[in-house]
DNA sequence: ACCTGGACGTA
DNA sequence: CGTACGTCCAGGTT
């Protein structure tokens, strides 16, 4: 097909609302006035699929009128027998229409027949016209209509999952081709219809029938022919099938009122779009149909106008006092190199709002503009607006230049407004938010055509462009970040946002005092943005790393590896490739012939509980040799990790990221410093290598206790949990003190070991199965201490519920400091899919929350630092955790500092307990 | 040269 | 059938 080819698209409305109706639960789908919405929603969910996927140029939506039609007039218990259409279900035919009606797309009935006929109509109609005709329609009949320019989408399974039904699927899946597919079903029957086929014939046999005779006609003329019971029953039948090959025929001749020309789809009324789906509660619908809508229609004729100049030596202090005064916003891009705590420059373009932009290399400029380009960029009143702030302030700080007065960061904005995205390219936001290419349109973009620029001045231009589309977008982001409700993909819906908070909206936002735009708002301004420098700087000065003593561990674990290696050799009695799943999978499963573990994709699971598991089956010594070289490969690669990336002044230079993430923690490549191993001594030994500097007393690391299971114990307000960290007894204990019903002194290891599961699993969303993995108990014990448990902290049970119905509502959920979640598959119809949302759900509030928390904290303490005036200075986050390197003497007041800004940095209904370790080395430091 | 899946380290 | 990450390796694709 090609692009030019008109595409039909027919859909049988009532067929697809009912299958929605039964696919999604009523319960998660209804208003807040308790209309039931979950046939409207799961047909208005499949419409834009099938939108967004078949790109129709033309659409119908047919409906039934009446269950009255030509067929029951010829047959009085045609469709009779179908239970009472549901109340819940009736209105809702309605709401499909005004959904419809809003998205301009024609709607056709015709008294006396059925959707059906009213399709093969419009589908004949059009494949006549030359169009490629596509039928949405839960209805099997439709198949007879299936042909090389007719197509039907199927719905296999709930709303999402379609059948494309093109004449090899019907073959395949019938046995017969579209055009014998009536002769099938008139002998096989159709239950729905209330059309009764031959008793003991499938699809199977009608086939064979059909294929044998030449079609229904063939096999009524020669029923005589056919043997055995099948044959038979045929004979008692025959009028049934008469009947049914009679009724099935779609009526492809009807006069309508719409021909197929008629029914080309011009876009949609936005503003009833809006008003229908604000009705009906639906955001995170709207903004699927809006992502669709702006894919299809790129509103991304225009670039960027840009009157660009590439600033000779001598000119950049005139250009900067000209175009960048104090007071307006400008935005600002670097080129160079970056990552390891420091960074290059090879250039920087400045651009402001009026299109103006100016770019130098650093390298190039004379006395005088270095000056006053250090000056405008450590200039905290010259607003700059940049793209993902680090990397240029660390190669800012390499080039001798403070960077201040960063008011926006559209990178961190785009982060906070969606924060699971894969990435957050300048690029792609100006698409989505601008609706703009990153590319110049003004005439003048030749004026940068200069000698001695062999690229034409195009890499210079384009950084320009970059500082003037980072520039534009932090102001659309900020449109974005400030709304209240909804949804975080539609940026073009915020002109014509209906008001917020209105009684139908039903979103209870203020359960504190700020509106959520506040919140968000503050979280930006206070907590991301000032962060970058505290991350900047924690890069900047990396740790020590004891380079001898990771050489030394690295020829341990290899000598190891080597040892462990030798000896699986040994046993199996051939060299093999160890790190190899697939190899492993080989030797255990088919020649050694162990049992069966796990099945995953590639085959049957070789992880370490899988082996732990089978040699408690079947002890062979191939096993543990396994697992220990598992074990030691993994260590050693740890430590060539390490020391690959020392930097030449002996520390390691991790880098911070704070866009990844979808909960608002940081992560931490190049090295990953945040998964250096603690849990077994061998592992420790890497902590090992992490020493305190030259002119430094010691590290000292300071953590924070059980801190998700504090946070739930404040958004729970659970008395009894609040109750158990006030005791002063050990959490887990004190739990299991409340769930056993003895004193805290009497719980046993194993009490404490089972609540203690409990209580980490409970953040995650824990199953009663998982649970019992875990303990190695019975799936029904599991569910009998869940039980336990709940009955003494109903509140926790109460949130948890709380939280997944409230994240349904809005689409998102919200931690203590305002950070989003968007989760559009809670509403899913796989279930898969949608208790996997479920769980993000519950847990993305706490460890989002926790998140908040540190990232406070570590604010807080800069800030002191800073204030003491104290040298001692931060280096690592563990998420719940901060290192720090103490400057000679400083060892107790950096303590009562850091014990007293991170303990503060939040107030819970529960105290936030602070454990700070000191030593010479990160391991000695941990405890 | 790139991508995916499996495995495994941390909180 | 418990969340959030990053890295390594193998083995496959381009």
């Amino acid at each position: 097909m090609t692009a030019s080819t008109p595409r039909l698209l027919l859909v049988d409305g009532h067929s697809l609302a009912y299958r929605a109706f039964f696919a999604l639960p009523v319960e998660n789908f209804s208003t807040t006035t308790g209309q039931p919405t979950n046939a409207v929603y799961g047909f208005t969910s499949m419409l834009i699929n099938v939108l967004r996927d078949e790109q129709p140029t033309h659409i119908v939506v047919a409906f039934d009128v009446s269950r009255r039609s030509f067929r029951t007039e010829r047959y009085a218990e045609y469709k009779a027998g179908r239970s009472e259409t549901p109340a819940d279900f009736v209105g809702q035919v309605s709401l499909v229409k005004e959904v419809l009606e809003a998205l301009r797309i024609p709607v056709v009935e015709k008294e006396g027949y059925e959707a059906d006929d009213v399709i093969a109509t419009l589908a004949c109609q059009g494949r006549d016209n030359g169009m490629e005709v596509l039928i949405s329609s839960g209805d099997r009949d439709a198949f007879q209509l299936v042909g090389d320019r007719i197509t039907v989408l199927y719905p296999r399974k709930g709303v999402s999952d379609l059948a494309r039904m093109d004449p090899a699927a019907v073959t395949a899946r019938y046995g017969v081709g579209p055009d014998r597919y009536r002769d099938l079903a008139a002998l096989v029957g159709e239950a729905s219809d209330n059309l009764p086929g031959v008793p003991g014939v499938g699809p199977k046999t009608a086939a064979k029938w059909i294929g044998q005779y030449g079609g229904v006609e063939g096999v009524i003329a020669r029923a005589d022919e056919i043997k055995g019971k099948a044959g038979e029953s045929l004979r008692e039948r025959l009028a049934d099938v008469i009947r049914n090959y009679e009724l099935n025929c779609l009526v492809s001749d009807l006069e309508l009122p719409l021909q197929v020309d008629d029914a080309r789809w011009t876009g949609w009324d936005r503003e009833a779009v809006h008003q229908v789906f604000d009705t009906l509660q639906f955001r995170i619908l709207r903004d699927r149909l809006y992502q669709y809508l702006e894919a299809v229609e790129p509103e991304a004729e225009a670039g960027f106008d840009l009157s660009g100049e590439v600033l000779r030596p001598g000119t950049v202090a005139a250009w900067l006092a000209t175009h960048a005064p104090a007071g307006t916003p400008t935005g600002v891009a670097v080129a160079g190199t970056f990552g390891r705590g420091t960074g290059s420059l090879s250039g920087v373009a400045i651009a402001t709002a009026g299109g103006a932009a100016g770019w130098f290399d650093p390298a190039q400029l004379d006395p005088a503009d270095e000056t006053s380009v250090a000056d405008w960029l450590a200039d905290a009143d010259r607003p700059k607006v940049l793209h993902d702030s680090k990397p240029a302030l660390l190669a800012f700080a390499a080039h001798g230049w403070d960077l201040a007065g960063v008011v926006r960061d559209t990178a961190l904005a785009a982060y906070l407004a969606r924060p699971d995205q894969r990435s957050y390219d300048l690029t792609d936001l100006a698409l989505r938010y601008l609706h703009r290419e990153l590319r110049v349109d003004a005439p003048e973009s030749g004026q940068l055509t200069l000698d001695g620029f062999g690229n034409d001045g195009e890499v210079e231009q384009n950084l320009m462009l970059r500082a003037r589309a980072t520039l534009d977008l932090a102001d659309a982001i900020d449109v974005e970040l400030a709304r209240d409700g909804g949804s975080p993909a539609s940026p073009a819906a915020t002109g014509d946002e209906q008001p917020e908070g209105g009684p139908a909206d039903g979103a209870p936002q203020d359960v504190s005092a700020h509106s959520s735009a506040e919140l968000s708002a503050r979280l930006m301004t206070e907590v991301e943005l000032p962060l970058v420098r505290v991350l900047a700087g924690m890069e900047r000065v990396g740790i020590a790393a004891d380079t001898d003593y990771l050489s030394e561990l690295e020829a341990h674990f290899a000598a190891e590896v080597k040892a462990a290696a030798q000896s699986a050799y040994e046993v199996v009695g051939r060299e093999f490739n160890l790190g190899s799943p697939k190899q492993l999978q080989e030797i255990l499963f088919t020649e050694l012939g162990l049992p069966k573990t796990k099945k995953i994709k590639t085959g049957y699971t070789t992880d370490a509980d899988a082996l732990q598991w089978l040699y408690a089956q079947q002890p062979h010594p191939v096993l543990a040799h396994l697992l220990r070289h598992r074990d030691v490969a993994r260590l050693k690669s740890t430590v060539d990790g390490l020391l690959k990336s020392i930097s030449d002044d002996g520390r390691i230079h991790t880098t911070f990221h704070q866009t990844v993430a979808a909960t608002g923690r940081l992560s931490s490549t190049d090295p990953n410093l945040q998964n250096i191993p603690i849990r077994t001594e061998e592992g420790r030994r890497i902590r090992r290598a992490f020493v305190v500097g030259p002119g430094y007393e010691t590290l000292l690391t300071a953590d924070y206790s059980q801190i998700e299971m504090r946070i739930m114990a404040h958004l729970s307000a659970d008395d009894a949990l609040i109750e158990a960290f006030n005791s002063g007894a050990d959490f887990h204990a004190a739990t299991a003190s409340s769930v056993f019903g003895v004193p805290v002194d009497e719980v046993t290891a194993d009490q404490r070991r089972k609540i203690k599961a409990m209580n980490y699993g409970l953040a995650y969303g824990l199953s009663a199965f998982g649970l019992s993995q875990q303990l190695s108990i019975t799936p029904d014990e599991a569910r009998g201490l869940m039980e336990e448990y709940f009955s003494r902290f109903g509140g926790v049970r109460d949130y948890l519920r709380e939280v997944v119905k409230r994240a349904v509502q809005d689409g998102y959920t919200s931690t203590i400091l305002g950070r989003r979640r968007y989760l559009p598959d809670l509403v899913s119809d796989n279930r898969q899919r949608r208790e996997m949302s479920e769980r993000m759900a519950l847990n993305a509030p706490i460890q989002g929350s926790a998140a908040d928390i540190i990232k406070v904290a570590m604010l807080h303490v800069d800030t002191a630092l800073r204030e003491a005036g104290l040298r001692s200075r931060m280096l690592l986050q563990v998420h719940d955790e901060l290192v720090f390197e103490v400057a000679p003497g400083e060892r107790d007041a950096l303590e009562a500092l850091v014990r007293q800004r991170m303990g503060q940095a939040y107030p819970l209904s529960v105290p936030l307990e602070v454990s700070v370790g000191v030593g010479q080395d990160w391991n000695s430091a941990d405890h």
